[in-house]
DNA sequence: GTCTATACCGCGATAGAC
DNA sequence: GTCTATCGCGGTATAGAC
């Protein structure tokens, strides 16, 4: 880490701005956007309040500023299958994979990013459809046109059954990680996939057996 | 302005404590907790903010008690299908029915309380674990039960599939109704339905011995 | 650009009259 | 119990030194 003894306002500005980022991020997604104060989030970014004016115009362009880079640049792709030689095995297997996936990156930060679009969709109605936009819709794209890909899954809609397993899986991490509330719903995490692609996989003319992973 | 002439502190108090936890209701689930203020309150319910002090300790009490009422009174059962001569009905018929129901009855401010848990639950953790004993397992024990009693959906694990259901349409619903976005993602609410009831109702010939975990 | 210090206001909570 | 009026704190945003 090197540091010009030069002047100090360099290049540093840009580095201050992303520390300011990540304070923002840390602040507005643990507390919300009225709960957060300028003052933590400068103290969170270790630089003085004044700073954080100079770099953002107010508090609200500074959680427009953030929500809409999180959604462009950190959890793009956050659901995507890290390993695209998965998609060529049998349907029962990458699809699978698919789920387990965005079960799994669902478990860091992005669910506390999916809580905070969710709270302050009153507030900031367009930061909302922004996450649709750029998060949850291509998502959909991609498991609809792996779907379709697949024609011996016989499914007549293609778009039907891609929401059906982003909101089964959506809703179960929401339950867990963010209500909080593994305990009181029964179905366990493996329970819930198997039964998913099962019921996706195994069509009436096929009459297949259904064999489960060990 | 009339006023009793016998003692003031006749049962007037109930009257005002309704009409505070209906304007703490209206305030809270437009604008949340951190946003919302206790001269708003009062002002919706038409007292004085001091008032509202002599009815409840302080602004986070208020909260929960609304919160905790509106759970175990108002929402509880809204997602319940009003005509249980429907059940009896083929399961196509009753699902899609139930289905249905549950999207309608969401339209209302209960997708507004919906939104406030999942945006206070960081603070508020315990309220987040109510609204899922209270609301969700009624409505999953409801939906396995009918399930599990409908032998000819040969289903292996009611439970999954209630979570299937219950997740596909609470995601619906808070994609439309919740970030409105209902232009971003092509699925509509019929062709939804019709392809999550077909998957689960169309069977394979041959019955299904899949099993995860025993 | 970055800091310290501050102006200004609104919020939660309370005091005291009635 | 209910009101008006107020206190004290902490919030956003800014001024001015460096």
């Amino acid at each position: 880490m090197e540091k010009r003894r030069a002047n100090s306002s360099d290049r540093q500005s840009s580095e201050k701005t992303e520390a300011i980022l990540a304070g923002a991020m840390q602040e507005f997604l643990a507390g919300g956007y009225a709960a957060t104060t300028m003052d933590r989030i400068a103290s969170a970014a270790s630089v003085s309040k004044a700073t954080v004016y100079s770099h953002f115009q107010d508090k609200e362009t500074l959680f427009i500023a953030l929500i809409e880079r999180l959604a462009q640049e950190k959890f793009r792709g956050a659901f995507n299958s890290p390993d695209p030689q998965m998609l060529e095995k049998e349907p029962e297997i990458a699809l699978r994979c698919l789920a387990a996936n965005m079960l799994d990156t669902s478990q860091t930060h992005l669910l506390d990013f999916i809580r905070i679009i969710i709270g302050e969709s009153g507030r900031f109605p367009a930061l909302a459809r922004a996450f649709v936009q750029h998060i949850e819709k291509p998502v959909h794209d991609e498991v609809r046109q792996y779907l379709a890909s697949r024609a011996e899954l016989k499914l007549a809609d293609p778009d039907s059954v891609a929401q059906i397993i982003i909101g089964t899986l959506v809703h179960f991490s929401i339950v867990h990680h963010v209500l909080q509330s593994s305990d009181i719903l029964p179905v366990e995490r493996d329970r819930l996939i198997d039964n998913l692609i099962t019921l996706i996989t195994i069509q009436p003319e096929k009459s297949r057996t259904c064999q489960s992973q060990g």
